[in-house]
Formats: structure tokens, sequence, C-alpha cells
RNA sequence: GCCCAGAUGGUGGAAUUGGUAGACACGAGGGACUUAAAAUCCCUUGGCCUAACAGCCGUACGGGUUCGAGUCCCGUUCCGGGCACCA
């Protein structure tokens, strides 16, 4: 009786040993390298895990358990991302306590990933909700406040550094107000008058990155302008550390592209600009330092502090009424409409180049946060400057030669200046210089202009980013508090050996009546500064009884330094100890979806940039190396009812319209439209619907009439889409372990494609997955159900289809291209079974290779093969070239009447032994027959051309 | 508009990085075993032409370099991603 994969216990049996044995416990050993591989850990949601999740960790479990396989001390934890909104909002609807039903998603979720068979170390789980944890979140929240970023040293420094400068330049204030004002404006961490974008409907304010195209991120709700006082991360700070950084980290080339972008340096000049007949000057910021002789006008942000200074009495009105029609504008609408509007202020600049008055105007189209909030107009070489000429009839001087400005602007940055100046008096002499570019490209006259403006003191050279600060408040209740009370409005931080200091219980999770954030629910939320303790509200009276900050920090705040946590996860004395963080340094692999680019990713790499100022982290990048993971997408299912009515039509009896207005097709059935209902995919085979199951699932079917096509069948539309509990698409990895088991999951989600490339899952291809392994299993087993193992010498063949295997499958891991080793496998099980190999070493060897892809069924084999300890503890085979290559021909070729054809050979044989080898290999003899040969070259190598012509 | 990454059978995707394009898998078709089904195994499967052998064409399109191009260079088209009144 041949003995059959019976996954399930193996499975079993596995899992328990694995928890028993501790198998996958690291603590720190210094005799050995480390190696840290991380994912991004999950947010809990109450749907549970899909198929799409598993995906990274899989491919990072792999890669964990190759490089133990290769000596490594590998940590490779796991935890949960535990605050966030979804879990307020379903405590807002069901008055369920968030955490409550945090913890129970956390439960579901372990017993999930427990199912796949991780090595995760699970002593090392971190949950950022838990008050050990979001300890450490406040007491980095401390620190910032307590530092400023120096920018001689370009590192933060301590705060009482900034003080000691101001005291000894003089300007430190005694009031107690105008000290934190003072240094509020330097501090990392610090309370700003901001505009926020502020969603009415989640009633909380939203990071930038959290905004996506003038709406929320999550639930698209309109986002708003908004002027609030607000805590915020001096991220903009670190721009140039976070730009330089991504130059010596491994990532992909479109994520650090993307975070260039985010941070957007442009290297520019400020030149002052004075304001004619007023006592007023005022600052532009310009990149093209070059095209200062074509200036003809300026233009002022709206909500510049300028306009108010410079609009004169009789533009007055025009000026205010302008800027009350900008405020009432909402992002969303300046974000898609961009017609041409603005005003003119009645002021002029005097253009410090040509000496020419040029009005100002006040435009929507400048913006108040970048730059200086004021540019110099240059209608001819840039096109918003010149729809704003062509709208208000300016004038436009075009200055690149060959450059047609009569319909559109010329805006490249590539051309011969030309009328720089026009003529000699339209240029301003300053000792006796005078700035001329004419016949210079544009590069050198940017450059120029540059020197000029600086020898003669009209401006300077300034780097501007468009990287903003990070808004750190939010008015919700399932977050970290701040460490923080107010003494007459001015913040307090709460003494480092209280932290942390803990969320309130709250009887509602909705913002107060009054407007205040939801913490305003709680009764005890006071600081006593006598006892140092939180103590009731009522007991506030500003004199040693103070109130606690109500607002709550954001989602990235717990996840921007998890990964230090995971070296040290127990510590309650400091974040991360110093042998820890000496040990473990950063982390090496870091694996997670590309969607976090400009929001963890940036934050997390801030956050880490400022510990490691402070010497707690040790390596300047948090993360080494970056894979993004794909998206798994899943195939939605569509029934089509027709309108008003509760009749549901087979999709192959519709009729299709295009919609041009809407960018989709509307389908009709006899003249009635037809609309799109999702139907659950278990209840969808192929592309036929089961009409009895879906009469069971809810009552709207159950009524309903189905009109089957001729066959008698009922069939869906289909269409990829996002994996989401409210499409009706997802699979869960528990239905595939449960018929397939584990290691076929864990492999059929890598032969999906690549790692990298977002795909749809399809159940069909898993059958090929699953029989390999089966394959691969009756490799170890006689027809009899005993070990087919012997210590028989393995032939020239077997260890020709290992090493190919060991070379494939070691350079595969290596580029996470785990993909195209499945078929590599697949081949060497074929070639073996059909070689009818039976050497233990080479069966050995063969399991250790598929240890990290299928670790249940290698754990089995190996202890069959008469193993004691486990095959995580087995050493990874190495490759020599010597099984694999014997002479071969690669491709003979003809041209010009001869042939030549190229030959694999060893590659450390001597240049005379190649050639000989080369001319007396069998394989090559046939080509040699009655050929003469004219030349040899030996490439360097291996390969070796042989050119030969008929004798 | 600017920047980045792509395009290979019906499908997912291979191709030792310039050397026989289409590995492996799915799907499809045919066959074996079986009373039947499932499972398993074998064969065929880029296109055209052909009874077959053979032959020709094929890696989005157009050029180029090379003895040789899916791979390198130039141009075009299309799809995806990022940034976006950022001066």
């Amino acid at each position: 009786m041949a003995k059959e994969y019976n996954f399930r216990e193996i499975e079993k049996k596995w899992h328990k040993q694995w928890a028993e044995k501790q198998t996958y416990r690291v603590t720190e050993d210094k005799n050995r390298k480390k190696y840290y591989v991380l994912n991004m850990f999950p947010y809990p949601s109450g749907a549970g895990l899909h198929v799409g999740h598993p995906l990274g960790y899989i491919a990072s479990d792999i890669y964990a358990r190759y490089k133990r396989l290769q000596g490594f001390n590998v940590l490779n934890p796991m935890g949960y991302d535990a605050y966030g909104l979804p879990a307020e909002q379903y405590a807002i609807k069901t008055g369920q306590h968030p955490e409550k039903t945090t913890f129970q998603n956390i439960d579901r979720y372990r017993e999930q990933l427990d199912k796949i068979g991780f090595s995760f170390d699970w002593d090392r789980e971190v949950r950022t909700c838990t008050p050990d944890y979001y300890k450490w979140t406040q007491w980095a929240f401390q620190k910032m406040f307590n530092s400023y970023f120096d920018e001689e040293l370009q590192k933060a420094q301590p705060i009482e550094k900034l003080i000691e400068k101001f005291k000894a330049e003089g300007t430190w204030p005694a009031d107690e107000k105008e000290q934190s004002d003072l240094l509020m404006q330097h501090r990392i961490a610090y309370l700003g008058e901001t505009m926020v974008n502020w969603c009415p409907a989640l009633g909380t304010v939203l990071a930038n990155d959290e905004v996506v195209n003038g709406v929320s991120e999550r639930g698209g709700y309109p986002v708003e302008q908004k002027k609030m006082r607000q805590w915020c991360l001096r991220v903009s700070a670190y721009s140039q550390r976070l730009l330089d950084g991504l130059e010596t980290i491994q990532w992909s080339e479109s994520i650090k592209e993307t975070q260039k972008n985010w941070i957007g340096r442009s290297e520019g000049t400020e030149v002052q600009i004075k304001v004619a007949d007023q006592d007023v000057d005022f600052t532009i910021f310009t990149t093209r330092a070059d095209t200062m002789f074509g200036v003809t006008f300026f233009v002022l942000a709206p909500e510049s502090e300028l306009v108010d200074m410079v609009t004169t009495p009789d533009q007055r009105k025009a000026v205010d009424e302008y800027i009350k029609y900008v405020k009432g504008r909402t992002e969303r609408e300046r974000m898609i409409d961009h017609t041409v509007t603005g005003v003119f202020s009645g002021a002029y600049g005097i253009n410090p180049i040509t000496g020419d008055k040029c009005p100002i105007y006040v435009a929507e189209y400048v913006l108040a946060g970048y730059g200086t909030g004021a540019i110099m107009a240059v209608p001819a070489h840039d096109s918003r400057d010149y729809a704003f000429a062509k709208h208000f009839d300016l004038p436009i001087i075009p200055l690149v030669e060959g450059a047609d400005v009569s319909e559109e602007s010329y805006d490249a940055k590539e051309g011969v200046v030309m009328n720089s100046p026009i003529s000699e008096d339209k240029s301003v002499s300053y000792e006796g210089e005078r700035l001329i570019l004419n016949g210079l490209t544009i590069k050198e006259a940017i450059a120029e202009t540059k020197r000029f403006v600086k020898a003669h003191n009209l401006g300077r050279v300034k780097v501007n980013y468009r990287l903003r600060d990070a808004i750190f408040s939010r008015q919700r209740y399932w977050g970290e508090p701040f460490p923080v009370y107010y003494k007459n409005g001015i913040p307090q931080m709460i003494p480092e050996e209280c932290l942390p200091i803990k969320l309130p219980q709250v009887d509602k999770f909705l913002p107060t009546e009054t407007g205040e954030p939801p913490l305003g629910n709680a009764t005890k939320w006071a600081w006593d500064t006598k006892t140092n303790s939180v103590v009731d509200c009522s007991t506030i009276d500003n004199q040693t009884v103070f109130p606690i900050e109500l607002y709550t920090m954001p989602g990235f705040a717990g996840s921007s330094a998890y990964y230090l946590r995971y070296m040290d996860p127990h510590n309650d004395e400091a974040l991360v100890s110093d042998e820890a963080a000496s040990y473990w340094q950063n982390v090496d692999l870091y694996v997670g979806g590309s969607e976090h680019a400009t929001g963890h990713l940036i934050y997390s790499r801030f956050w880490n940039k400022f510990l490691f100022d402070l010497g707690v982290s040790k390596k300047e990048e948090p993360f080494q190396k970056l894979i993004n993971q794909g998206m798994i997408q899943g195939w939605s299912s569509f029934v089509y009812r027709l309108r008003n009515t509760n009749k549901f039509v087979s999709f192959d009896l519709l009729d299709e319209q295009y919609d041009d207005a809407k960018k989709k097709s509307l389908y009709y059935y006899q003249g009635v439209e037809a609309d799109p209902v999702y139907a659950d995919i278990s209840m969808v085979n192929g592309n036929v619907l089961d009409v009895e199951k879906i009469r069971e699932w809810t009552p709207e079917f159950r009524e309903g009439e189905f009109i089957l096509n001729q066959n008698g069948q009922y069939i869906v539309n289909q269409a990829i889409e996002k994996m989401s509990k409210s499409k009706y698409n997802v699979v869960n990895p528990d239905d595939i372990c449960e018929n397939y088991g584990a290691d076929t999951l864990r492999l059929y989600e890598m032969f999906l494609g690549p790692i990298e490339q977002s795909k749809p899952w399809d159940v069909a291809g898993i059958d090929g997955c699953f029989r390999f392994l089966k394959k691969f299993w009756t490799l170890y087993w006689n027809k009899d159900g005993s070990l087919a193992a012997d210590d028989s010498e393995p032939t020239a063949d077997n260890m020709k289809s290992l090493h190919k295997l060991i070379k494939k499958v070691s350079e595969d891991i290596e580029v996470f291209s785990y993909n195209t080793s499945i078929p590599a496998f697949m081949v060497a099980t074929t070639e073996l079974t059909n070689q009818k190999c039976r050497s233990r070493k080479v069966l050995e060897q063969l399991v250790v290779l598929i240890a990290p892809f299928c670790p249940h069924i290698a754990e089995e084999l190996w202890e069959a093969l008469g193993n004691k300890t486990s095959v995580c503890d087995a050493q990874w085979p190495s490759f020599d070239e010597k099984y694999l290559v014997e002479s071969t021909v690669k491709m003979p070729v003809q041209f010009n009447g001869k042939v030549r054809f190229t030959l694999e050979l060893p590659a450390d044989m001597s240049k005379e032994d190649v050639e000989k080898t080369a001319l007396s290999a069998p394989d090559a003899a046939k080509y040699l027959e009655g050929q003469q040969v004219v030349k040899t070259v030996v490439v360097p190598g291996r390969i070796i051309n042989i050119v030969i012509k008929p004798l």
C-alpha cells in the first residue's frame, strides 16, 4: 500500500511540535550573523485574512527560512497595528469597546496565520494599542517635543541647547508664554496653527497622504481647509536627509521616485522685490532665474499677509471680494477647476534686474504654503503665467531663440537665451556690472543669474521642498493619548517616569455636544501635578490640577518605530536596549505594499532618523531592502436586476451599450435597463450561477425571478477588482488550507506570478501545485509504503538534476523570484523520479531545498530520513558547477559561408584545455566532421567560439 | 503637463542577461485504465501552409547595431503607477 500524502495530519503534527519545541524562538547570539526580516504588520480588520494578506508573509517567510538554513540568526517577528478608524466606527455603531473587537480580530488573525506555518517568533509580538507598547510612542513624542533641528549640524538637538543660544544672543524672553511660543517654532513636535485637511464626515483632520483627489482616502468624504491648532511633526526639517538616504537603500526605483516626488526638492533663487511708492518689499522664489528679463507682473497668494500690505485703497474692495471668493472654495474645487482668476492689487513691484515697474496681482494659482507665497510671472516661459497673462491682457516677452509664444508658452529648459536684456537701458547696473545673458544656454543663464544676484546682494540661492510637516493630532478616541496637559494654555509634558498615560474609558465614542474630541467625554482626564497622576476632571483648578490633551495620535504614530520594539519587546526601561539595537541594527528585508510609499514609509524613515540622532537607533535608515508585494485581486461576480423589478437576467441575454459620460457599459433587456448586483463568489462555478444557493442568501434573491439562457443556465458577469468584503469576492486562505494544505497554499501563492505584481486570484491553477507535492512525496516512498532512500551513491544524472536545482533555487531566492523556482522543482522531481533516484544524500538535500517553501512536508520527510533535529537547523546545500557542465554545443550559426558554434565548458579550465576539449567534445564532433577549423575564440569565462568552413 | 515602470500563445508567466523564444503550470482537444464517475497516467496545443516530411512568419509597431536581438540603441503607439496651478 503506497504511503499517502496526508497533509492534514502532517501539518497538525508539525504545528504542535514547532510550538512545543519553540523552534522559531530567537535570541541575540553574538557568535552568529544576524538577519532581520520584517513584514508590515497588519491592521486586524473584522473581515479576517484573505488570500492576499499572506502573499508578503509567505515571501518573507521563505527568505527568513532560507537565511536560517544558511546559518544566519534570523529575526522574523509579527504583530498588529491595532489602533485604527474601523474599530472606532464599529464602536460608534454598536457601543462595543474598540479594544474588545480589536482583540477578537487579533485572535482570529493569529488562528489563520498559524495554519499557514510561518516561522514567526510569537514571543516578540507587539500590539500598538497596549500600554507597554504605546508608552514608547508617547516617550518618542516627548523627545521630539524636547528637541529642535539644528540646520547646521543637520540633526536633532536637545531644546536646552537652543535656549542657551537664545540667552547668549539676548533674545530669550522673560514671559513664560512668549518662551513657549518661541520654542514652538523650533521643536520637532510642536503645536501649530495650520491649515488642515478637515473632514466633517469623519469629524477629524487628515494628513496630506490621507487625502486623495480632495476626498478622504477612507470613505471618500469631502475634505475642506480649516485653520486649527494642531500637534505637528517637523518632518520637513529632515527633507534633505530623507532624500539623501534614498541613495543608500535597496528599494524599488518606483518607490524611491515616488518619495522623491513627495519630498519635491527644487533648487532655485530668492529675489527681493521692492514695491514702488511704498515702504514694503517682498521675496519671490524661482527656479528659472534666467527669465528675470521676461517678468511682466508679480503674483501673491491670496492667503499671503503681503496682500494686505500692498493693496492700494482704490483696489481694496476688489481684493477683499476676491479673497472672500477664494475662501469659499474647497480644496476639491480648486483642484478640479483651473479657470484663471485673480485681481490687481493696485501696487507695482520693481524688477531689480530691468528696473521695470510691473503690476502685482493676487491670484489663487499661487500657493501660500510653497516658496514665499509670491512669484515673478514670466508668461513666455510658464504655462500658468501664460494663461493668466492672456486672460488679463498682460505683455509676453519671449526670451529663448526660436521659441514661438504666440499660442502657448515655451516651458522647456533647453535653448539659447535672447532679449536678456533687450537693450542696454533695460538692464540695471550694480557696482558697474550689468547682467547679460544673451547667447547663453538656459542652464548657463540660470547659473550666471544666481551668481549675479548673490554678488550684488539682490537675493540668495535657496532650496525648497514640497514635503510638509505632518499633522499629528486626530479628533478620535481609538489612538494613543498625548502625554500632555495644559497650564494656562501652555502645553506641559507629563513626567517621563509617569508614562504611559493610559487611554481613559469613555461611555460614548463620538465627539461631545460642544464639539470637543471624543476624549472630552472622559470624566477622569485631568493631571494632578502634586500626586503625578490622572484624576477626575471635576477637580481641575488650573493651580495643581490641569486638563489633559483631548486629541489622540494618528495611525502612523504606532507604526513608525515598531521594528525597533521587536528587537526588545519586553523591555520596560527603554524602547530598545542598547545591546539589542546594536545587535539587530536595522531591518535587512522589509516586505509590504507600495500604498505606504508616501505615508508610513516616509514617517518611519523620519522617526528613525530622529531616534538615530538620539543614539537609540543604530542605523540612519530603518529598512535596508524593501520588497513591495503586489495585490491579489478577486474575481467579482455580478447578476443583473431589471430596474424596478425583482427579475434577474442571465448576462448573455443582455444588450450592451457603452456610456461615454460614465465611462462604463450599461445593460438592457428588452429595452429595460438592468443594474449589476454583487453575487458572492461561493455561489458561482466558472461563470455559472448556482441559483438555488443564491436564493438562500438574502430575501431579495429568494423572491427573485431568474431568467435563464437557452442552456438553462444563469451566466454572471465577472470583473477583476480589489479583494474586499463589500465586493463579495474574498477568498479565505482557511478553505485552501483545509482542502489542499498550507504547503500547497504557500507554493501556489508564490507560483501565481512575480511577487511585486498585482494579479487576480485564480483557483484553477492550484491543482497543479497540489499534484506536484504529491509527486514530490511519492519520490520518497516505495510502493509498499517503506522509505525509498538508501545509501547508494548518487549517479551523475542525479547530481546534475540536484545541482541544477540548487543553483536555480539559490539564485531565485536571492532576487525574490520564487515563482520561477517552482517550475525548477517540478522538473527536478520529474527527472529524479524518472532516474529512480534512491540516494539518501540527494533526497536529503532536496528536502532542505524545499523546506523554505513547504516547511511541513519538509519536516515530515526530514524526520522520515532519520534526522532527529528540525529541518530548520539543516544546512543549505552548496552548488558545485562541476556536476553541471559537460561540453555542450550552444548554437551553430551560419554566416559568410562559415559556421560558428559555441561550447560551454567548466570555468576553471585553462585556455589551451578549453580549445582541446572543445574540438574533441562529442557534441562538437558532428559539427566538425568534414570541416576546416578557421579560428577559435575563447570568450572570457567558458565560452568558446569556433569558426569553421567546409573542407 | 512632468517623472517612473511595462508590453512575449487562449491564460499566469519562463528564457543561463546578446546565443535553438514560449520552460513550468492552467485551460482546451484526444487517448489509456474504469460498468460509470472521480483520481491517475500518456499524447497534441504560437500562427500559416501541408496527408506527412519539410517550409515560412512570429516577443506592441517602425528603424538601427550585430554573424546573431524578446534582450542593446533611436523613434512611435498603448496600458499601469506616482506627482501635479509646487513657480
